[in-house]
DNA sequence: CGCTTTTGACCGGCGC
DNA sequence: GCGCCGGTCAAAAGCG
């Protein structure tokens, strides 16, 4: 698994950028050959079959005995990814492709890859995995050595105000992954060590230091092409609201800081910042959870759909000229694709009404509950490539987005077990507690409250 | 009007 | 104790 990030767990302090890197399938795993070049990858052929997720819940459950900050709520990347579910990889741009000799492990853990998506690479990085487990071929998730330790899923206070399932919810330690998961040590740098005593040091670190996180690395548009500030923010269902913006030390390309702006109060935050190694890359983390379900609407499309280059700064313009406000644009156009827009059958799947009706019942539902009723309702109808093209196809522009790429491709899974993980290949969209099967989910326990 | 982005200032943790 | 740095705040201005 791990082995389509050897490298990855660099410790995204000091240059997340390599994470993704890392990713070099098999090859590089363990050798940690950042720049291992892309073998040949293919996509499954297999179709995909949504159909429940019971199967791997039930599967993972006992495995995930720590709540997941990020479990509560299925992301909304993923939901995307739900969303373009139906058809095959193609890769396009094989030279863009991390390698993906992707291969399913024993453990089940995916592994074909949604990868190919239009030559765009993706890398999930979890501080808490140490083993990331990749199910995703081109979603590398590693985990920042410093905070992966630092306090026990368990003790994430965002659990259980997340969701009432949130304890419930459980998740693999890294340790656990690493042992379920990644019975390959390959995987990534620490797997010997999953979990680490806190230093001194750590134990007194910043509160938001120790905030559960998720770094996802998704390939960005060219620079050229993309905002000079260097970032271009993916798409998802979430509607974020950007509150800052600072230069990175080492960095020539300035972090973003988003805040969840779904619901007031929700502390869910994300940082996007170009990887300073590799321009093509976003890295964007993910800080604490949302604990609200997905927003059926977007708040506001005020302020928030500047398509129109404006204003003398140099960023502001050339990200809203750029293929990235672009971006930002077509997000605009998925949520609200998603959310009016869609059939049905994509509904089913990618609905922000439809899912959030699924957080909710998730939340309510126990987990037996949830996993009987969750199989049948949840169960988007991707394997309708017609619908989904036709879904797509107003959403053309989408392509000048990584992730909307991504989401545009379908996922493919050979067998139904690995049906939950083509959906969300990385887990790490999968904010539902119920997922245990949470590969990539890590909690990084921490103060979820809001920092102020 | 309500939302967004932008951006300088501020705060607090960490290293020396 | 001081300075650096990352993260957040909040005012200003733009957009629909």
């Amino acid at each position: 698994m791990c082995s389509f990030f050897g490298l990855g767990m660099e410790n995204y302090q000091g240059d997340l950028t390599d994470i993704f890197r890392a990713s070099g399938g098999t090859v590089s795993c363990g050798t940690g050959s950042p720049d291992v070049p892309i073998t040949s990858w293919q996509f499954p052929s297999d179709s995909i079959t949504f159909s429940s997720s019971t199967a791997m819940i039930d599967n993972d459950r006992d495995n995930n005995v720590f709540g997941d900050p990020f479990s509560n709520l299925r992301d909304p990347l993923l939901h995307e990814l739900n969303i373009a579910g139906s058809g095959y990889f193609t890769s396009q741009n094989s030279t863009d492709l991390i390698s993906a000799t992707s291969h399913v492990d024993d453990t089940g853990s995916f592994s074909s890859g949604v990868g190919g998506v239009l030559g765009q690479k993706m890398c999930v990085e979890d501080d808490h995995m140490k083993s990331p487990c990749n199910i995703f071929p081109r979603i590398q998730i590693s985990q920042t050595p410093k905070l992966q330790s630092i306090v026990s899923p368990r003790d994430s206070p965002v659990m259980p105000a997340a969701s009432p399932r949130g304890i419930k919810a459980p998740v693999m330690l890294p340790s656990d992954m690493i042992n379920n998961v990644h019975s390959s040590k390959s995987c990534l740098l620490d797997n010997a060590a999953p979990v680490q005593i806190p230093s001194p040091r750590n134990l007194g670190i910043k509160r938001r230091k120790n905030q559960a996180k998720k770094v996802v690395c998704i390939p960005a548009p060219a620079a050229s092409n993309s905002r000079s500030s260097g970032e271009v923010v993916p798409s998802d269902l979430w509607a974020w609201r950007k509150y800052g913006q600072k230069p990175i030390k080492g960095s020539p390309y300035p972090r973003g800081y988003y805040r969840c702006s779904s619901s007031k109060g929700c502390s869910a935050r994300k940082q996007v910042e170009r990887s300073r190694t590799d321009p093509n890359m976003l890295v964007i983390t993910y800080t604490s959870e949302h604990n609200h379900p997905w927003p059926t609407q977007r708040n506001a499309l005020a302020g928030s759909t500047r398509s129109q280059p404006s204003k003398t700064n140099p960023l502001a313009t050339s990200s809203k000229s750029s293929p990235s406000s672009h971006t930002q644009s077509i997000k605009e156009e998925v949520k609200e694709s998603s959310n009016e827009t869609m059939s049905p059958p994509i509904v089913a799947a990618s609905s922000s009404a439809s899912v959030k009706e699924e957080i909710e019942k998730q939340l309510k539902m126990d987990d037996a509950e949830f996993s009987e009723e969750y199989s049948h309702s949840y169960r988007p109808a991707l394997p309708d490539s017609n619908q989904s093209e036709d879904f797509f196809a107003d959403l053309d522009e989408i392509q000048g987005d990584p992730l909307s790429l991504l989401f545009t491709q379908g996922f493919s899974s050979g067998d139904e077990n690995r049906e939950i993980k083509t959906m969300d290949p990385f887990n790490l969209f999968d904010w539902s507690g119920d997922n245990n099967n949470n590969i990539i989910t890590a909690t990084k326990n921490k103060t979820f409250g809001e920092a102020k």
